[in-house]
This record gives C-alpha cells, structure tokens and sequence, in this order.
DNA sequence: CTGTTAGCGCGTTCAT
DNA sequence: ATGAACGCGCTAACAG
C-alpha cells in the first residue's frame, strides 16, 4: 500500500507500540531485545514498509561509504574510450566494492584547483580519488588546510608534498622498451608522448627518463626530435601521425597512449606501412587491450588492478586516520607479441 | 591552521558573535542581512575554514542531487570494455552534470531482484538508473512499493508495467541492417546476437523481429540457423565465430555487439578472409567506435546521447513528482562505411 | 530488557 | 535585521 509519506522510526514505533530506540535496537540487531517485542517491531516494519533513511544514518555517523571520484569536465568526454583509464576505473570500483564503498563520479567544470576544490568540498563522500586537473598545487594545499581525504591517481607534481597517490615505475617501463626495441637493433627510434600544454605529464617525462637511460646504455646519443609530443584524441592523433610520417620514417615506435596506437595503426593499415615488417611499436597500457589489436601489440605492461587497490587501501587508511605506509610501486612488464622485428639494414623499405 | 575537529554553524555564530540562524542566511544567501553582519559572519567563516556539512544540508532538505546507477557485479567487470555501455554511460553522466547531479555507481552482489533492491534501498540517491539484471519482474514491483524513483536504461520485459525507459527502435535497426545487405543482393546472411542463459535480451529479439521483416519484403525465407548466439566476451566471441566459420560461410553478418564484433574482426584478419571482398559485416552501436576500427565499419547508429538524456529527463521527472511525458524512440541511422559490399556470384571465393 | 533524554548540523518558523 | 526555539530521522548514554 502506497503511503503519502515515506514511515519514519516514529511510525514504526507507534505502530509496534514500542519507543524508537527498540526500533533502532532491532534494526542495528544490537543489545538482546525480547524475541517477542523484536517480532512485534519486525511486524510492524512491515506492514508499513519502512526502509531505514540512509540519509539520516550518514548524518548519524558521519560515514557515508562513498567515495568520490573527481575527474574534469573536459576530460571525461575523451577519457572513457581510452582503455587505461577504463581498466583503472574498472579496478578502482571493483576494489571500493570489494571494501564496502560506492564510487561517486564527480565532475568539475574546468581544470583548475579551484573549480576541484569547489565541487569536492560540497559532496558527501569520506574521501576522494581525484583524476588532477593540470597543475594541483593550490588542490593539495587547500586539501589539506580542510582535512579532506584524498590521493591522486597518479603523480601529477615533483612537490614532495604530494605524497599520496601510488606511483608505477614509469622510468622503468621507458627503459625496458627502450631496451628492448635497442636489442633489436632499432636506432632510429621516435617515442611518442601526449602533448598537454605543449609539455608532458609527469609520468611521461619519466618514461623518456627511461629511454634515455637505455639509450645511453646501449651508446646511442638521445636527440630531442626522438620526442614526438601528440595530443591524445584520435583524429588528432592520427594527424599527428600523418605529419610525423612525412618528413620521418623511423624503424620503431613507442606509443605512450592507447588512443593515439590505435590511430597509428591505422594510419599504418590505410597507408600500407606494415608491423612490425616496415616498423616495430610498442604500446603502454594494460595488456588485454593491445591483445585485442591486430597485430597483437608488443607492450609495456602495468598492474593497474594492483595499483588501483592500493590507491584505495591508502585512501581507506587516509580516511581512518591511520598512519599511511608508503608502498614500493610494482615493475612494469614488457609484454613481447607480433608487433616488434629485428632491424636489418637490408630490409626492404616501402617507397 | 588544522583544527581538531571540524568547525560547525555554531563555531562561525559565536566568533562571529551572532546566532547560526544569521550564519544559515548568509549561507544561503537569503533575506536581507545588513551588510556590515554579512562581512563579520563571512570573515568568520574565513578565519575558521568552515565549510557547511553537506550531510547535514541532505538530511534536512531530503534532496542529495545524487543519481544511483546500478549495475550487476558480473555486468561491470566486462561492461566497461563495450563500447556501447561506455558511450550510454558518459553520455548519463554529462547529462547528469548537466542537471547538476552526480553519478553514486552501485553494484549488485547478484543478479537477481532482491539483490538489486537489498543495494538500492540502502543508498542515498534521489532516484535510480537500474541497468537490469536478468529478470527484473519483481524488482519493479518492489521499487514501486517502496515509492523510489527509478528508471531502466532500456527495454527488459514485455510486462506492460515497466514503462520507465527510453528504448530506441530497435525493430527498426534491424531491418534497416537485413534491408540494405539484401540490397546488396546477399541472401546468405547471418545474425550474430547476445546470449544471455541460452535466450537474448528483448532488444535483440525486437532486431531480430526487424531482420524477419526485411527478408519477408524481399522473399527470403527465415531460417533458425540465421541467428547465431554468441557470448559477449572477446575470447568466448572469438571462439564462436571459429565455430561458426568451420560449417558454414555466410557472405553478411549482422553483430549486435561491439566486443564480439572486435573479435570477429580479429578473426577474419587471422585468417585471411577479407572485408568486405569475401565478406560483409555490419556492426550496431556507437558510430564513432566502428569508425576506429578497421576496416571502417558500417553499422546501425543509435543517439545513445539523446537516449540517455531523455533517460535522465525522465528520471528527473518521476523525481520531482511530475507526470511523465512518454517520448517516441528516435529512428537508428545505417552509417555506410568500408565493411559492406555487393555480392556476385563470380566473387572468388577464398580456398 | 525497554523507555527517556539528548543531540548530530542545519534550516525555518515565529518573535522581537 | 536578528535571535530563540524547534525538528528532520536516527542512535546512544543513561535510567529504571
């Protein structure tokens, strides 16, 4: 029977002829209640098909159970086709289930700290995952002046004051593929980055750290036009490619977006460039997706599921109060497939 | 300055030297406050870094402008790689945005009505999209006597009573695909559709539905072995279009899902049958998606962008209370690409 | 075992 | 223009 008004405690109580605090007892199946009132409260319960006001026991706790997810405006329209942010989004919310928590995607009108911190300090969560906006040094600050839970996703500054997030060895990942793509005899390499206010984020300036570790290691000296900074959409991409492919014509690739790969590739297949025959790549991401491209991508791997749990362990702990334990951020792995040859100087180039 | 506990309405009244309900006004930025009031409450508010509890402005208005959207725990691990969910879902939430609401993601343990409705009732959300689990019968008729606002993302059962989504025509979306492959003087067609527990989901049953009508105009017989159930899952679809392509060669196909038709794709390309020389494929979903694939695919388009608007719109509507204005499903659009070719006998067929 | 009382943070009367 | 008082739905401390 539809009720005008959703039951409260009150009514339920009347009801059962009970006060609210035998209600609320046999609801949180707390101190023994006598078997027979606990029935008679149980009837009534539902006879009035009274659902607890979640609002009112979050306003009780002060825990809500949510944790918020802040992303930019702008970016979630590209983001969600981009397979390593899925396969992250993927495992942050598995986790968050896995702890008891739901996810509360969050978006901010522009990229900036204030905007962020605009929308974060007017939600109810117990603490936020925050997908940065492009500089966040005021973010971090005003963060902490209000004691609001949070991590980022990746590292996003140099400041050691943003401690908070779980990194993965991206100077690693660099190197291995660097490595790799030098054992076979690849020198005329270009590793492609996305371009963000015409500079990189973090994690790719240390990838290019890791190159040219390799690079240096193997002897061959690091020149800038190695360095092909391309935005992240795929039309862009596929321009950026196009371009690059004119005036160059480089024996290996190293791809650092999934977007732009799969626009390189096919710019490959439109123009009849064969992989890895004409030109090795390598993709950065997680592996079930480069598997599902044709060739199956040689890539450098990352455990996104494991540094999403750990995020949100750090969170969790952050939203405890606990002290926090730093965690050493797990290798990458190169994951070798059909898309990288050896390089012999006798192989014949398309004209 | 970090204070030991975060400061209330009452903190701000008393360094303020006023009574909260003048700091309630200044907040909210109603009647009129003098002045000179208004700046000594505001610098208050400053100097103790208050900001208002948002659990506490839920409790008392009852509105949290949080959309609960529910999906199944088994549904998310592979949804979120489909590009059809994905473009449904960034379009919910831009729109949700829009409306000034946030996405609460909320998974299901299982996939059965009571475990949805366990997980719905206990969110603070003012209303609900429900991606369905498999038979959601008595789930509407729980939500609807427990009076919480719902709606479904898409059509899941005949039962006249689920009348709260936004379908598309999908009738029509099958018979534009079946049409323009019998244009193409194919007769040798088959249609790769979802299986879920043996059956499909109502929307392919109603794109089967259109595919009957199109080769009953052109005076092709229907035959069972036409529709073929495949998984949704990228190595289950691989498997199955093996399967498939060892007893028989169809020259078109028709693929209701996008990751299936990846691995079909995939498949063709492994094995060196040719699109669209030795066969055509039409895909359903979002355009752009099939326009990164390769090669381009033609595919039956939906708005999912106006659909999940007009979701959002209505779950709004039965929100705030207002009778629902049904809307008449916009018509699906065939998007002809590079994957569709005409059939001739004289076609060589590969050994 | 159960009832009484108080209070979470805020907004909203009703006075003044 | 501002203050005092009350209540939203629920839980918890304290009685009895």
């Amino acid at each position: 029977m539809r009720q005008i008004k959703k039951p409260t405690i009150r009514d339920v109580a009347q009801e059962a002829k009970v006060t609210t605090s035998t209600v609320s007892r046999v609801l949180n199946e707390s101190t023994l209640v006598k078997p027979r009132t606990r029935q008679k409260v149980l009837d009534a319960i539902e006879r009035l098909g009274y659902i607890p006001s979640k609002t009112a026991r979050i306003f009780k706790s002060g825990k809500s159970y949510i944790l918020g997810l802040v992303i930019g405006q702008s970016h979630i329209s590209n983001i969600m086709f981009n397979a390593g942010f899925q396969a992250q989004f993927k495992a942050l919310t598995e986790k968050a289930h896995k702890e008891g928590y739901n996810i509360l995607l969050i978006t901010a009108a522009t990229a900036d700290s204030e905007s962020y911190f605009e929308v974060i300090k007017n939600q109810v969560a117990d603490g936020f995952i925050i997908f940065s906006p492009s500089q966040n040094d005021t973010l971090t600050a005003m963060l902490e002046e209000a004691d609001i839970p949070y991590v980022y996703n990746m590292k996003y500054s140099d400041n050691p004051q943003d401690r908070y997030y779980v990194s993965s060895d991206d100077v690693e990942g660099g190197y291995i593929a660097g490595k790799y793509l030098l054992d076979l005899n690849h020198k005329h390499i270009r590793f492609v980055v996305g371009s963000v206010k015409g500079g990189y984020l973090p994690f790719n300036a240390d990838r290019i750290r890791g190159f040219q570790k390799a690079l240096k290691q193997y002897g061959v000296p690091f020149q800038e036009e190695m360095i092909v900074k391309i935005p992240g959409q795929m039309d862009e991409s596929y321009n950026g490619i196009h371009k690059l492919f004119q005036t160059d014509r480089p024996t290996a690739l190293m791809i650092s977006n999934e977007i732009t790969t799969v626009a390189a590739l096919n710019y490959f297949f439109d123009h009849g460039i064969r992989v890895p025959q004409d030109l090795s790549v390598i993709g950065f991401g997680p592996s079930e997706f480069f598997r599902s491209l044709r060739p199956n991508l040689t890539n450098v791997s990352y455990d996104l599921a494991w540094s999403s749990a750990k995020l949100v362990d750090l969170l969790l702990q952050r939203i405890e109060g606990k002290p926090v334990t730093p965690e050493m951020p797990k290798k990458p792995e190169l994951v070798i497939r059909d898309s990288t040859a050896r390089y012999s100087e006798a192989a014949p180039k398309p004209s």
